[in-house]
DNA sequence: CTGTTAGCGCTTTCAC
DNA sequence: GTGAAAGCGCTAACAG
């Protein structure tokens, strides 16, 4: 027949509905299907059965309106195509797909007024919480002082240390790399990274930088900021071997520069790791998968920041909060650009 | 003072609260509010000011449950890690931003269980529709017949074809790459693609052959189906070249499988794209990146797609709907990997 | 055990 | 112009 498939204008099925064709009341109905114990087992099955029979669902709308909670949160992002704000996403969406929670997906596209607008419509769905995801890690100003919900900042921490917000600790990445290079038996480590404008880029050069202090070394000449980008790495190796130091390893701010500083190596017939190893921060799947030999690098764990800023709202929800920033423990994942593969 | 920050436990401001103050009664707030011209201007003014004063935010879930539409729309994706599922999710988010519409964004992992739980969960929120991505080209099982609002499948359509889908059309990506070549002279061209069990690789190959075809001519050498990686891509380039048949051109299924064609080709000394020109799908920017030389690749587009897919929906919503599958067309985007650079 | 009543926050007749 | 009343779909309190 015709239309079978069309959208169903069928006037949606209510509780009404199903109490009219089981034969009781709409309240007797909603207890008998909300495992209310007030019901004769008799009834809950009729009740249930002809729930089932018409498809009943029953509408959240109507029973958010009486709770006072809906039972969903909104995830304010600001580069939904970026590499950051995904994975967390996705933590999230997993810690609160366990429970009964639905997400509000909004991309503000670090556009401040578009935020605004999205807060606002998220605001008027009455969303029980919110977590923001910024697209670095430079702290951003809160989304505003009278915002009804709770809320948590997630990669970009705010501004006000009061407020609450999950961040990935770079300086303890950026000694966690060089640690691990130490310990191998590096000893003259340079470090090629990416726009100096990036606290991200800057905090794990000092981490880095400290853990070498602390074994009475100094980086191989000055950190080399450039940009996020293979080109850069690859433009660096070049300036690094010309310029004549000895070089045992390279710490790049990125699994990006890292590959453009393998690709250059190979080319240049150095050798890794057995003259010098490369290391390189976010354990990014495309670029390690590729790598030749594969790239030991740090992981910043964007999905257990998620997760994390999801916990922390939910903490908030029942009250249960300590907000004031968290940051999540990076994870160094050695592979053979660093110590010869098995 | 003390919890300045913490979660103000105030009660919402209703309309109510606004009326009252305003010093009206609800019925004449909400037409205030709502631009309805049967109100003074004097009055209007009056309650608009206290709304703002009490940073008033109408509740949606209360209009949505007397409009019997909810302004929500729900995401349902299958692989939000991957590569494919985001832009399209960017392109819908996109659509919808610029109207008065939310969306819910649930991941399913691939897992039908998931799925319906999530499904169940968006039908209680009564969504006024859904969008549904998959991972692969390859056509998936529909929702179910009784979803009780209209469907949209993007990337990987519905294997009814009486519903909507919107899809790339791999065929005339694989006829887009080799008109190309042949246009810029090449005669001998190799196909390099990933796993034979997706119809993206073999749809691809078919519309390559196609094309070869009408010029007379055929693939170098069988098409060889591997894996969606660059090793794989290296690896295959090895084969080629020994089995010493001439080769000026390689069609790769994928970025990543180009970018690994590309490496071996330079490890081996071949120059690209002076001997040998190189095109891949999906313009994948990481990929694309860092390329030596630029890669030439076929964008599916689909950021467009989810777009689409939007539209579409918006479509069936309002009744002016035409069901079943549409491709978009693929973009070729040229750069120095088959012409050289200026 | 069951049904009646009230009410969540809002919009919409329909008298005044 | 304005407000009282009804009602969207549902749950909670209280009678019966």
């Amino acid at each position: 027949m015709a239309s079978s498939v069309g959208p169903s204008r069928a006037r949606k099925v209510t509780l009404r509905d199903v109490a009219q064709l089981a034969g009781v009341s709409v309240a007797t109905a909603s207890k008998a299907l909300n495992g209310r114990d007030e019901v004769s087992e008799e009834t809950r099955r009729r009740v249930t059965e002809v729930a089932e029979r018409l498809a009943f669902t029953p509408n959240t709308l109507a029973q958010s309106i009486l709770a006072g909670r809906s039972g969903t949160v909104g995830l304010l992002t600001n580069d939904l195509d970026g590499r950051f704000s995904l994975p967390i996403l996705m933590g999230a969406e997993d810690a609160f797909g366990a429970g009964q929670m639905s997400v509000f997906l909004c991309d503000a596209r670090e556009d401040a007024i578009r935020e605004q607008h999205h807060l606002k419509a998220l605001l008027g769905r009455r969303v029980d919480g919110l977590i923001v995801v910024g697209s670095k890690t430079d702290p951003r100003p809160p989304l505003g002082s009278k915002v009804p919900v709770p809320v948590v900042y997630a990669y970009a921490p705010s501004t006000d240390p009061a407020d609450s917000s999950v961040v990935v600790d770079n300086v303890r990445a950026g000694r966690a790399a060089v640690e691990h290079l130490l310990a191998t038996g590096r000893r003259h480590v340079a470090h090629v990274s990416g726009d100096v404008s990036y606290s991200a880029a800057r905090d794990r050069a000092a981490g880095a930088g400290a853990a070498l202090a602390e074994a009475g070394l100094d980086h191989v000449g000055p950190v080399r900021y450039g940009s996020w980008s293979e080109a850069w790495g690859r433009a660096a190796v070049a300036a690094l071997l010309d310029a004549d130091e000895p070089v045992d390893a390279v710490v790049c701010g990125s699994d990006q520069i890292a590959r453009g500083v393998l690709d250059a190596l190979r080319d240049r017939g150095v050798r890794v790791p057995d003259d010098v190893a490369v290391v390189g921060f976010d354990n990014w799947e495309p670029m390690i998968s590729g790598s030749r030999p594969g790239l030991t690098s740090v992981d910043m764990r964007f999905q257990d920041m998620g997760r994390r800023a999801a916990e922390r709202l939910f903490a908030a929800l029942d009250g249960s909060d300590h907000p004031g920033v968290e940051a999540i423990e990076p994870r160094l994942v050695v592979r053979g650009s660093t110590v010869p593969e098995a």
